[in-house]
DNA sequence: TTCCAAGTTGAATTCTTCTTCCACTTAGCG
DNA sequence: CGCTAAGTGGAAGAAGAATTCAACTTGGAA
């Protein structure tokens, strides 16, 4: 278990932090597919650094963002001890797509459209019973009709998400405007007929790339 | 004016149908970027023959869908006719996905995920003003709040367009859960602050691509 | 200082798809 | 029939990105 990884060489360290800053920044614009050429040119180091620090791109995923996710996860347990439940699932959702806005690598990332790091999906097992806890509760408070799952809230947060993936370059905050779409539409629909099947959330989180 | 194309050879015409038939098979189930070389292969024909007849994708795209897309434009000025107009424009959108639903290629084109060919273009230009009269008559009417633009109505369609794409392997009819959501969204969400600037729908539709 | 394991570089190779092109085939007019 | 413009096939070259690797550099222990 003890995994001794001998620490890197000062300069290989700060190639490290030069290249993850890099990418940081890049995948923020552009998205998690940016060549792995563009970055190391970007950094001004060659691609044979690239590789050898982050041989798969799952490597450099999971470090450029493992933090972002955790701060995510923060943020389902915080809306888990909200005493409304309505409020704290729209405050979670909110939050996550605010950590999304700010980088398209992030939402990319987060919405599954990725050969998704296992952070990612620890992060939605994690944080997948937390919301259905708070949907339960919403449900039982009568916020939200009978019938909702939490597959029809992971579909909320694809929705908004859309929306922010298409006007980013244009209408920065138009994706606000969804999100009041999709909770209104979470508390007014019904939604009691064709419940989607167990598996149909992790699908939707995992199964998107191609 | 006067264009006077000369009809094509019988052989050379068996083969264009039968391109058309093999692409609008193949993009029905893989979008629009299958490669000429699949569909060439898949329909027996050399790549030459595919260039041939559709230099650019444009050509091959307008060919294929510009009577679906016709058919689009038939429900928005059907849906227009409707003296109620809120349910006027849920019809219109309900078709307009199933029409979707049938081809992820078009759904693809109809969402702008394209280089949008000029067909889709000229269709939006005609749709738009209809759908704006008939959020105009439904706002009158107390259908819908104050507020609701025709980028809104766009937003929704993007919206559930989203989770039909990510659901369409393992769940196709999750799509008219997330549509009743953004139907009930519209209706009952506060939409009256912060509206988006009348360009942005053109955006929506038109700048997806990359 | 010296030395070498660790680190770096960038050209070369491999994949995929796009696109062009020319030698070859054929429909159908006269 | 015979001829030719129209049509066809598929190899070949261009472009973008992923990956590998052999020759070269350098941090830092001794």
């Amino acid at each position: 278990m003890s995994e001794t990884t001998p620490p890197l060489r000062r300069d290989a360290e700060r190639n490290r932090r030069l290249l993850l800053r890099t990418a940081y920044e890049l995948m923020a614009v552009k998205g998690l597919d940016v060549p792995y050429e563009d970055i190391a040119r970007a950094a001004g180091t060659g691609m044979g650094t690239m590789y050898r620090r982050f041989p798969q791109r799952q490597d450099l995923l999971n470090a450029l963002f493992s933090e972002h996710i955790d701060t995510v996860i923060g943020f389902a347990e915080q809306a888990a001890r909200y005493d409304d439940a309505g409020a704290g699932l729209a405050w979670f959702l909110e939050r996550q797509l605010e950590v999304e806005a700010q980088s398209r690598g992030l939402g990319e990332l987060l919405r599954g459209r990725s050969q998704a790091a296992e952070v990612v999906q620890r992060a939605h097992e994690r944080m997948t019973p937390l919301v259905a806890g708070l949907i339960a509760r919403a449900v039982a408070a009568g916020q939200l009709p009978a019938g909702v799952t939490p597959a029809d809230f992971a579909a909320a947060h694809l929705m908004v998400g859309s929306v922010m993936d298409a006007s980013r370059a244009f209408a920065p905050h138009l994706w606000r405007r969804a999100l009041r779409v999709a909770l209104a539409g979470l508390r007014h629909a019904d939604l009691s007929g064709d419940a989607p099947d167990e598996t149909v959330i992790d699908h939707l989180y995992n199964d998107q790339q191609k």
